[in-house]
DNA sequence: CTCGATCCCTGGACGC
DNA sequence: TGCGTCCAGGGATCGA
């Protein structure tokens, strides 16, 4: 479930542990979710980790150009380069002693200059990883929408209020808003009252500037918990996040709504599980939600 | 432009 | 207990 909270938890650990080593050498698992493979063999060697930044559910690792011992590089080596990392929904990145076993499903180590090892373990390769020079990077970046945290009240509602798509997968569309997912999109609509199914355009400029409100606010305080923990998400310290205690729709279906204790329901929504108060939050015509499943106590909460 | 369907992948939950 | 089946979900892609 890396979400933008998520991901930025994670770009926070590894700024405080990897900043400033240099990547000695490159070991590969299985690569079908890697770009270009070779690429990582052959230009992350020598290069220093000089930044990490978080672009919508990507995070960014600033390579310096490499500098190995006297050699000259010939092959772009001597620019600067980027190493793009998506966790997809079951990817971690964490440092760790290089003399310690690897975890199942380790399919990247970085071995750095000081002895330890960046691995990135991923079960289920729905991650991404790609090593990118500056263009190809920025060629990348362009087809994203707008960082939830710093979007402007206009920008907001010009991107969703003139959309005939659903809430739901405006939301998700990363083209629109980049780095929400289906935990804090549900989330900011419960908080709002609003139905993930109801269309971009049903909303009044009011409505819009409500959400924006509450989806930052809720973006701002997962990043302060360190990001929702479902079922594996850990931090780059290998520590799981607590905003998941605060979900008041997501994940919830049959427990009561914090504000008026009706049964939270689910539905699909652009193909996704949507959580929603079937009382508070109004349904447009035509929705149906899925019927509660009767047997199934599991969760606390 | 927007939709649903399909695929990718594995682990965990569920049903028998 | 054990096995089969379904489902989760971000993103790409394709056809309607």
């Amino acid at each position: 479930m890396p979400e933008l909270p998520e991901v930025e938890t994670v770009a926070r650990g590894l700024r405080r542990t990897i900043l400033g080593r240099r990547i000695i050498s490159v070991a590969l698992g299985k690569t079908d979710f890697i770009d270009d493979p070779v690429a990582l063999e052959q230009h992350l060697p020598g290069r220093q980790i000089q930044a990490v930044d978080r672009y919508g559910k990507f995070m960014l690792l600033r390579l310096s150009a490499a500098s190995s011992a006297g050699r000259i590089p010939t092959n772009g080596d001597a620019l600067p380069a980027s190493l793009l990392v998506h966790l997809g929904m079951t990817g971690q990145i964490v440092p760790s002693a290089a003399a310690k076993p690897r975890e199942k499903h380790t399919h990247v180590c970085l071995l750095l200059d000081d002895g330890r090892e960046l691995r990135y373990t991923d079960a289920r390769r729905f991650g991404r990883i790609a090593y990118l020079t500056e263009t190809p990077l920025a060629q990348e970046l362009l087809g994203f929408g707008a960082d939830p945290l710093e979007v402007s009240g206009e920008e907001f509602a010009r991107r969703i209020c003139v959309r005939r798509a659903r809430l739901k997968a405006l939301l998700l569309d990363q083209s629109v808003l980049r780095g929400v997912g289906n935990i804090y999109a549900d989330e900011s609509l419960w908080r709002v009252k609003i139905h993930p199914a109801r269309l971009g355009a049903q909303l009044s400029k009011k409505q819009a500037g409500t959400l924006r409100r509450a989806l930052q606010d809720i973006l701002q305080k997962a990043i302060v918990l360190r990001g929702s923990s479902i079922s594996d998400f850990l931090d780059a310290e290998g520590e799981p996040g607590d905003y998941q205690r605060h979900h008041r729709a997501y994940g919830r279906e049959g427990k009561p709504c914090h504000r008026c204790k009706s049964a939270i329901r689910r539905g699909i929504v652009a193909g996704r599980s949507s959580y929603f108060c079937p009382k508070c939050q109004r349904a447009p015509r035509g929705f149906a939600a899925l019927p509660l499943p009767k047997t199934k106590r599991k969760r606390r909460d």
